[in-house]
RNA sequence: GGAGAGAUGGCAGAGUGGUCGAAUGCGGCGGUCUUGAAAACCGUUGUCCUUCACGGGACCGGGGGUUCGAAUCCCUCUCUCUCCGCCA
């Protein structure tokens, strides 16, 4: 959520920028200013009737102290007002908060200078593309059928135990999925990252503290009984660690990477989309997440995005980079850089990597701050990354690298998985 | 699941109706001393709202209540700990 003193202060910038995502109803940036005007009226006459209310109290005090019962009982006639006003003033200022906050949960974040415009995914601006597209015979297999003649991957079986969209994974697709896994965290430990295992399943001021409540909760699945949430991300727990947290300022750059299964709802997407691995229920995700100084979080942006670019260079997978346009950003993010691979029997690009820079968004909502070098407290910048998703890349090695002798696993997750080839 | 105890500042830990934003110790920061460091000594040390400022206000786990006045009394929720039961 944005800060109200910010879109004060940068009214215009905060519009122009609102204007590149295709959010319209604009007129809510002077709601929220005018109904921040009424909270601090009616804040101010509370504090003053308070004032008055504690003055009194402190006098019929010290009345009774000195013995003058009588004038102490006349006095506290007259606090029964302030009390009377007080509490309506209390009242009121309950509901303007809520509306205030209600109005601010409704504005996406402002994005980077650098977003380019755009309505859709179709505008988003690919910055660069690495290695080569494989061409593949005629008959090439998409994964699916490459999962189901090796035996790797079983989408019934899931859906008899659970439903569409669990697929169970066995003998090698079970130990691939795992060595990527390893050598995922393997390789952000070595980056610097210190390894989390978050609780997976997540409390309602958890999911307000990212963003995913109030506007996303139909992507999560919700525990009732214990009003709990499964994450849809390792994110979630994981930046909430940091939530009403005050860092020091050599704690920059705070760097977090979490293995997790994750849980998305996904209603309302059909056909070759959602065929096979594509997009499931759950899957599985390492994650990167780093909080970092306001000055130093775009760097930190390029740093991850590098990153991810090294994991998939060494999966010799061909991949492109994007930078999404206004229309395709995320409500919490300013700059978001999506990764795709190519998946050369299906051929086309999937997406397995979202790295985005929320400034200080998810940091308003969390509390997350810092002191700063002269002591002010300040809001610090979270990023957070996939690096990278499962599912996908699983497809895309399964497709990329079949042969007639069966599929061939790329030479750095060997000596992960202890075998070379899936036949 | 049953019984009991508790939740106070970065940490430990006092405080049971007014003088408490809160003793004391540790830690942190600044200083004196020292070639330097340690020790010792002195000072300082929470967050938020509002104000140009002075100032004012809120916060002792969350919410509600009693009272002129609540960290302190009452209700309620959450969490933690101890004992018993169950259990990977």
């Amino acid at each position: 959520m944005l800060q109200v003193s910010f879109i004060r202060e940068n009214k215009e910038q905060v519009i122009e920028g609102l204007k590149k995502r295709n959010f319209n109803e604009l007129e809510i940036i002077d709601q929220i200013i005018e109904t921040d005007n009424i909270r601090k009226k009616t804040q101010t006459q509370l504090d003053e009737t308070l004032a008055e209310s504690n003055k009194l109290a402190k006098q019929i005090g010290e009345l009774f102290k000195s013995g003058k019962a009588a004038e102490a009982n006349a006095l506290k006639e007259k606090t029964a007002a302030l009390k009377q006003q007080a509490n309506i003033l209390k009242q009121q200022l309950q509901e303007i908060e809520n509306q205030l906050l209600n109005l601010l949960y409704q504005v996406p974040n402002v994005p980077h200078q650098s977003v380019p415009a755009g309505n859709s995914d179709q505008d988003n601006e690919v910055v660069d593309t690495e290695n080569d597209i494989p061409q593949l015979p005629e008959d090439a297999l998409p994964h699916w059928e490459l999962a189901a003649k090796y035996n790797l991957i079983d989408f019934e079986l899931g859906a008899k135990i659970t439903g569409a969209g669990f697929p169970v994974y066995i003998g090698k697709g079970a130990r691939l999925q795992r060595a990527l896994i390893n050598f995922f965290l393997e390789e952000a430990l070595k980056a610097g990252y210190t390894e989390i295992i978050p609780p997976f399943v997540v409390n309602e001021a958890s999911g307000y503290g990212t963003g995913q409540l109030p506007d996303k909760e139909g992507q999560m699945y919700h525990i009732c009984e214990d009003d709990l949430y499964l994450i849809p991300t390792a994110e979630v727990p994981i930046t909430n660690i940091y939530r009403d947290v005050i860092l020091k300022e050599d704690d920059f750059p705070v760097k977090n990477v979490g293995y997790s299964p994750c849980f998305r709802r996904e209603a309302g997407s059909y056909g070759k989309d959602v065929r096979g691995l594509n997009r499931l229920h759950q899957f599985e995700k390492v994650e990167i997440v780093q909080i970092q100084h306001p000055d130093k979080s775009y760097d930190t942006l390029n740093e991850m995005v590098e990153h991810v670019k090294g994991l998939l260079r060494q999966l010799e997978l061909p991949f492109r980079t994007l930078r999404l346009c206004g229309g395709d950003l995320g409500f919490t993010s300013a700059l978001t850089y999506d990764m795709e691979v190519y998946s050369a029997a299906q051929k086309r690009w999937l997406e397995v990597s979202s790295i985005s820079n929320f400034e200080t968004f998810q940091a308003n909502r969390l509390k997350l701050r810092f002191k700063d070098k002269e002591g002010k407290t300040r809001l610090a910048h979270t990023l957070n990354g996939s690096a990278l998703a499962l599912p996908r890349i699983l497809a895309s090695i399964l497709e990329n690298n079949q042969t007639p002798e069966g599929i061939k696993i790329p030479k750095v997750l060997v000596p992960y998985t202890g075998f070379e080839l899936i036949d």
